[in-house]
DNA sequence: ACATTTGTTAACCGAATGGTTAAACTAAAT
DNA sequence: ATTTAGTTTAACCATTCGGTTAACAAATGT
């Protein structure tokens, strides 16, 4: 027999984590409920992923895996500062839509065990900078954007970009804002935000 | 005898859960660490604070205290927009410079519990941003500054404030800085990211 | 047809955890 | 000195939770 996608447990178990997982945290998150929620028994998931911290770590390098290459890819193409910036914002946003919970998941997991960044850090998608770094110091020193150090400025870019999601809860209340307004508001970023940053960079 | 402020158990066991709960959260932490961070009996967290709940609750509360009004003071004082934008960049990066599990705690554990931001906004410090609002609408309106909208100043004020603190693990991966260097770059803060966001504004 | 491997389950286990209890200690009030 | 109210502790309890076991079922190979 085929096995069909509905079917492989191994990805029913890896999806229901995933969404247990990000709801509730590592710690939050019960064995249980992520069995209930793939529609199987406990030991299954033992069976399959040996115990709960291999499951969590499976489904983290997942989400992992989903964020960075993205990020990498347009950050080290040869586009126009200008350009990229906009694709950057754009193109994130758009995907975060998509995956709302991810950065969540990945800032939360990543501040209670920040000695994790080092494993990811040797693996082959994670973002690397300087291909950018170089871009704006040069920009800078030609004098064609505003004086502006490159760390800082990619700092912000990811700032705009991610913290809406992250703090969603909480921007909800301040802008007292309701779902519908608050996801319009979301979506008119993918143009907003890479607006702001040029506008505060370009002369 | 009067209660001196190092005896008072009380106070103590807020400290203590404050510690416990904002490095491991709601369900990472476990009663018997806080007791022990206190320096006392388990049992004495029941006596003080009934349940792992209630004490959480407390503690929730007084962080989330310490932030708010700070916030909202600055929002709805009559200073110039430009002036407030820095003092309100300025004042709260230094003041999460001391407290930098704050915004982290609060927004993890808003994100796990949604509804709870409608029992805060219904409290008297919570920050309330129509003077803001309409201070930015005016200058729009008058041509002062560039247009945009109100709300979507605000996130990026946040956003540039807050998020390099609650993903400091995954920005410090990202730009390669040590810690000492990363601790720099958010110093300068106080001064880069006000200046970002009038350089965004201005004409 | 039979044997072996793979997938799945119900029942169970030990450890950890939040919470309770009842007794003991302390210090001020009577 | 005795009472009283507040504080602290050790021991205990019930439940939850991650993980294991052993038996069974379904697929696969020979």
């Amino acid at each position: 027999m085929v096995k069909t996608k509905d079917n492989n447990t191994e990805d029913n178990i890896l999806e229901a984590a995933k969404n247990i997982f990000q709801r509730k945290g590592m710690f939050g998150a019960r064995m249980q409920e992520i069995a209930n929620e793939a529609g199987i028994n406990k030991a299954l998931l033992h069976y399959y992923y040996r115990s709960k911290q291999l499951l969590f770590e499976a489904v983290f390098k997942q989400a992992f895996g989903l964020m960075a290459p993205k990020i990498n890819e347009i950050l080290n193409s040869d586009l126009e500062l200008e350009t990229k910036i906009k694709s950057l914002t754009h193109n994130y946003i758009s995907f975060v839509i998509k995956h709302p919970y991810l950065p969540t998941f990945v800032i939360h997991e990543l501040n209670s065990n920040p000695d994790f960044v080092k494993v990811l850090i040797t693996e082959k998608n994670f973002p690397n900078i300087t291909v950018f770094k170089k871009q704006v110091e040069a920009l800078v020193e030609e004098g064609k954007i505003k004086s502006i150090n490159a760390d800082q400025l990619f700092v912000n870019i990811l700032s705009l970009t991610i913290f809406p999601f992250i703090a969603s809860p909480l921007l909800k209340g301040f802008t007292r804002l309701d779902d519908a307004a608050y996801n319009k508001l979301l979506e008119d970023r993918k143009e907003a935000v890479s607006d702001f940053i040029i506008n505060a960079i370009k002369f």
